[in-house]
RNA sequence: GCCCCCAUCGUCUAGUGGCCUAGGACAUCACCCUUUCAAGGUGGAGAUCGCGGGUUCGAAUCCCGCUGGGGGCACCA
């Protein structure tokens, strides 16, 4: 088995391009076989600078690797189809349908189309297949004109009757099959000369001895043009699988690199772990059993096989994935998680780049107390600021926010200096010591823990959502601590 | 408009003629644990399997029609 990727190097790689990386992958490594990465940038006028590095980037942070591509080589190569259109490996296989005429060279221009589709239109016809008078000319005719020096494209010469049948792996029941009067005469050849998708995919994938196409669904309308093709040189069809849409999280049409939040690399900024993104994507549209989805990527490349690839489309499900994010942060050791953690700090201002050696060991420290309340890297800062930053009432926290409910700013002013004053008492400034300290405070006070340790925590961490008490006071140390409670009372005195 | 694909809880999905009074996950609700939030545990609600016809002793599972959703109709991929 040969299968490959081959996206085009338009801008930064799709999250559902990756999907479709992964699944040819998954086949590669589970059936045996090698998984190749081509890149399509055959339209000069979308090419984007970079985007291919971003691309072999982006696959190999989810741990996709390839055994034959551009970087690495191969026995077929070049894996770029620019370099291959400058090699001339394109011609030959032009020449051959051109003399054989099951293509022809087009002058109609881009402007005339225009015009004819147009004329269609306002005439009332009701769908427009284009195919050129050239058609018909003889092969000799055809290159006269063209010698003349008018610009040309080549098309495929599509039958004008019959139909066009092919199977696909995962849909369309027994066969798709689609009236050959129903499709055009597409460009193979743009009239720079540059081959069009259709035809470059198709003879590098050919040349390349691709045995699987397996790609997204949105060609499956097309394929019609590509077995034509196949059958036009003779050559053997390669098996189609085409894969699930996913959809919007809405369901109001595809993830789109216009709507949606979808490329890549803004996955890993937001700090997801790529044991996540391969994970979740490995269920947009294929499952194990329906019962196990926690699998890592070696029980992936075992359990995927093809004949569970879904047929309707999956749809993105942002929570899901969250959630999945929060199961892998747990299974990382709070060494890794640290590590992982450290460069959000560091954009954040938490910590300084390079980090020293100190801030190493206070975060590490620290990791344990938000672990299991992660589910994006990205909020480790959010959670972890009042450790690094102060705490000032009217500031950070509105004072108001120190009284529990059911009790006034006199008792909680009451509370407060009473565990002012245990504390300063407290040489022993570790979690367990200031348990016994805290929790013989509310008996002493008669009051329950909630209202004590909520009153505290809000002047130490300046919220009321935070890491355990006992934790969170050792984690940000005694003087800053008595600090931030005397700060605190000194607010509640000032509003009574 | 034309063509193609798809159709099980809100969402993803299990299910390939009888094991289904339809299973799991996310989300949601309640309870337990508990100093808040999480995590964890237990339980609940949630799908007459889009609708209508067939086939069959028997259909979520097979066939047809309809409806709905998605996709494609470029010298973009």
């Amino acid at each position: 088995m040969r299968v490959r990727f081959a996206p085009s190097p338009t801008g930064s790689l799709h999250i559902g391009g990756v999907r479709t990386a992964l699944f040819n992958w998954l086949c590669a490594r589970h059936y045996g076989g090698q998984f190749i990465l081509r890149i399509e940038d055959t339209d000069e006028k979308r090419f984007v600078p970079g985007a291919a590095d971003d691309i072999s980037i982006s696959l190999r942070w989810v741990g996709i690797d390839w055994d034959e591509g551009p970087d690495v080589g191969g026995p077929y190569g070049p894996y770029v189809q620019s370099e291959r259109f400058e090699l001339g490996i394109y011609r030959p296989f032009v020449e051959q349908l051109l003399e054989a005429g099951l293509a022809y060279m087009s002058f109609t221009t881009e402007e005339e189309l225009a015009q004819m589709r147009a004329a269609a239109e306002a005439a009332g016809i009701k769908s427009f297949r284009f195919r050129g008078p050239e058609r018909d000319w003889p092969l000799a005719q055809q290159q006269e004109m063209a010698a003349s020096g008018k610009p040309f494209t080549v098309r495929l010469k599509t039958p004008l009757e019959g139909e066009t049948r092919f199977r696909d792996l995962i849909r369309g029941g027994d066969e798709i099959v689609v009236q050959n009067d129903q499709l055009q005469d597409i460009v193979l050849i743009k009239s720079s000369g540059m081959p069009v998708y259709h035809f470059a995919h198709l003879v590098d994938d050919h040349l390349m001895k691709i045995t699987h196409v397996m790609r997204g669904e949105e060609w499956v309308p097309s394929t019609p043009y590509h077995v034509l093709l196949y059958d036009y040189f003779g050559w053997q069809r390669p098996i189609f699988a085409h894969l699930p849409a996913i959809l919007r999280h809405d369901g109001k049409g595809k993830l789109s690199k216009r709507k949606d939040d979808v490329a890549t690399h803004r996955f890993r900024e937001r700090g997801y772990l790529p044991e996540t993104m391969l994970n979740y994507l490995a269920l947009q549209g294929w499952s194990y059993d329906g019962v196990t989805e926690i699998m890592s990527r070696d029980e992936l490349i075992e359990r995927f096989t093809l004949d569970r690839i879904q047929p309707s489309p999956a749809r993105w499900n942002p929570e899901k994935l969250r959630d999945m994010n929060g199961i892998y942060i747990r299974k990382r050791t709070a060494v890794e998680v640290a590590e992982l953690v450290l460069p959000f700090m560091q954009r954040a201002g938490l910590i300084g780049d390079p980090a020293s050696d100190a801030e190493r060991a206070y975060l590490l420290r620290l990791i344990p107390l938000i672990h299991e309340r992660l589910e994006e890297l990205q909020e480790a800062p959010d959670l972890l600021r009042f450790f690094y930053r102060d705490v000032t009432p009217g500031e950070t926290y509105n004072p108001a926010d120190l009284i529990p409910k059911k009790h006034d700013a006199a008792q909680t002013i009451a509370m407060l200096r009473a565990a002012h004053e245990a504390l300063s008492r407290q040489a022993d400034w570790t979690p367990p010591a200031l348990e016994v300290t805290l929790r013989g405070l509310c008996e002493q006070l008669a009051v329950k823990p909630g209202p004590l340790f909520g009153a505290i925590r809000i002047a130490v961490t300046g919220r009321s959502v935070a890491p355990p008490l006992f934790d969170t006071l050792a984690g940000v140390g005694r003087e800053r601590s008595l600090a931030r409670i005397k700060a605190a009372i000194a607010a509640l005195e000032q509003m009574a």
